[in-house]
DNA sequence: CGCTTTTGACCAGCGC
DNA sequence: GCGCTGGTCAAAAGCG
């Protein structure tokens, strides 16, 4: 982990990978907010190639639950009192594991049933990072990675 | 020796 | 109320 700029493949060359090692931004998307995540059989099958997602600003409305008192009502409640910002990124790559600058930790693994694929839960190594990454291949396209960012960074890079 | 990865199980939310 | 999917945790193993 020394010099890692802002993306670049971390793994050695896997495939003919070493040919496009600088990664080509041209189909990369910005999903701002989801506004639903849709119903549990449309899934997100066609989101990101043609659907309505709006490219625009990153949501920054980050809700600062001010109540992380204790108990709730009925108690036994989790508050999420953590930023929920989403951020996805459609780049086209072979490796799925993308050096961003942070360091991850991956935390689980999962068959989504919408992709052959197995999707990928990683999480800031940083201690009080409450930023989670989510990577999985796109089923259509298996060249391509969407890379899913939620939270921010309590710390500068590393 | 420390830390990351890995896999399975567990849990929660939602739909039906 | 049960089942399904997705998400997270946790214990053990592997690697640097």
């Amino acid at each position: 982990m020394s010099n890692r700029n802002n993306f670049r493949a971390q793994e050695s060359p896997e495939n003919d990978f070493s040919d496009q090692s600088n990664f080509e931004f041209s189909e990369y998307l910005m999903i701002g907010e989801w506004l639903d995540e849709d119903h549990p059989t449309s899934m997100a099958s066609e989101t990101v190639q043609n659907s309505g997602y709006q490219a625009n600003e990153v949501d920054e409305s980050r809700e600062v639950a001010a109540n992380l008192e204790g108990e709730n009502e009925s108690g036994s409640v989790r508050e999420r009192l953590e930023v929920r910002e989403r951020v996805a990124f459609k780049t086209k790559s072979e490796v799925e594991i993308l050096d961003d600058g942070f360091k991850w930790r991956k935390y689980g693994k999962k068959m989504v049933k919408n992709s052959p694929n197995p999707r990928n839960y990683y999480k800031c190594s940083v201690e009080g990072c409450p930023v989670k990454k989510r990577v999985e291949r796109d089923r259509d396209d298996p060249r391509f990675v969407i890379t899913t960012y939620e939270g921010v960074h309590n710390h500068m890079s590393l």
